[in-house]
DNA sequence: GACGGTATAATTGTATACAATCATACGAGT
DNA sequence: ACTCGTATGATTGTATACAATTATACCGTC
């Protein structure tokens, strides 16, 4: 252990920076920090190869989102992710998609509606073959766009970070879904409003687009997945 | 300068722990650090009579904000706050302010429900007196009941953020407002929603009170006021 | 005078040392 | 046996020292 593997999946992307809080970030969300845990600065240290310091940037990062509880003086204690957060999440989630979706009617660019239309068409392509790698890409880049599109900084930044979290959380589940075509429509219908200039229709379509995406993880056993890893083992 | 005044007005709410980086937000939130200017950790560590530690960690934390970007080997440098920033923050905050209605509707204790009647009865009583800082204590206070009695741990730790932003960035204009007698009647509005299990009616008119909240804001002068800040002095 | 390279300075990134606080264990007194 | 107080150890909070990186200034060359 704390053998610092530089080049594990993710390092690149975060380049030394940022590293720690990202592990102990993912330890959190994949239940290997469990709920109530106290982690201590030289131990986590320890296990990623580094000293206090970047630790406790780390922390008081973790702190911030609301992943820990930092008791001065005393600890940082983990507040873990229950079944009910995640389903919050995505609500919420929800009604922000939709307010991007409404802001991009009026503020998305050529080429973003251009790029939005060739990732449907491409999607499409890939649902009918099966390409479950790709299709995965191209969801993510989808909701990446509108993001883009919506034109709002602040919007943009929450809805990036909604999107990260479940992305985390998902992990934990089966990765393949039978929604793949379902989800490649519902992104059809999504851009067909923006294009067509339609806000309501767009933010009532993105709604229930991430609706839809939640009722149906947990269609496909989040809450047994979940619970399974979290009082197991 | 570097006084480290233990004894001023937020020290004893955020005692040691954060002090620090609510100090370096508030700078940026009320316009002291200005867009693009470059922190220098010793700099600002010697303003706050700190060392180099906590003001890293400060760093850290705005930036997982949004409210600063660090450059990894190069520093840190303010993104600012536009007038568009704060619009979006309330649009954004308006969706979610309904969804907690929502939520409300189905999980208010009763005795949140009785300090909501007894907050809008205490609201209405000073409004007719013109008691400013009571009316703004209480606004406050409606808030956070509805983010409590959401009974999202998610839902409200986002909203605090929102609530907090945007009182923030409200203190440099206009404390006084004509607004008082109306906000209350939409509490009121809100509260009545919730009693009578009404989810749409409470979302509906939560979402409104925010924006109402928003457009009341811009006519006295928000839009002036920052910019004079901004591009003043 | 313009360009490029090296040296110096400034700044950030990390580790460690020291101080303050909190938890625990032991023992004296009742 | 129980309680309180003190002492010891563990852990966090802060400051500082050192390493790495980046910016800048100077100087030589063309």
């Amino acid at each position: 252990m704390a053998n610092y593997d530089v080049k594990n999946e993710v390092t690149d992307k975060y380049s030394l920076r940022g590293r720690v809080y990202h592990k102990i970030r993912d330890n959190i969300l994949n239940g290997i920090y469990k709920e109530n845990e106290e982690l201590k600065e030289v131990a986590i240290g320890e296990e990623l190869g580094v000293s206090r310091t970047p630790v406790r940037e780390a922390f008081r990062q973790l702190e911030l989102e609301g992943l820990i509880q930092i008791i001065p003086n005393k600890g940082a204690y983990v507040t873990g992710i229950t079944v009910k957060d995640v389903q919050d999440i995505y609500m919420m989630r929800s009604k922000l998609e939709g307010l991007a979706a409404r802001w991009a009617t009026t503020n998305i660019t050529e080429a973003q509606m251009e790029e939005m239309e060739e990732n449907i068409y491409l999607s499409e392509f890939h649902a009918s073959k099966g390409h479950l790698e790709q299709i995965a890409t191209l969801d993510n880049r989808f909701h990446e766009i509108l993001y883009e599109a919506c034109n709002s900084k602040m919007l943009e930044h929450q809805l990036r970070d909604f999107h990260e979290y479940v992305l985390r959380v998902r992990k934990r589940t089966l990765s393949q879904f039978k929604r793949s075509s379902e989800s490649t429509k519902e992104h059809r219908e999504i851009m067909e409003a923006i294009k067509a200039g339609d806000a309501d229709r767009a933010e009532e379509a993105a709604n229930r687009h991430i609706v839809n995406a939640y009722d149906n993880m947990v269609k496909n056993g989040l809450k047994e997945a979940y619970e399974g890893t979290k009082k197991g083992e």
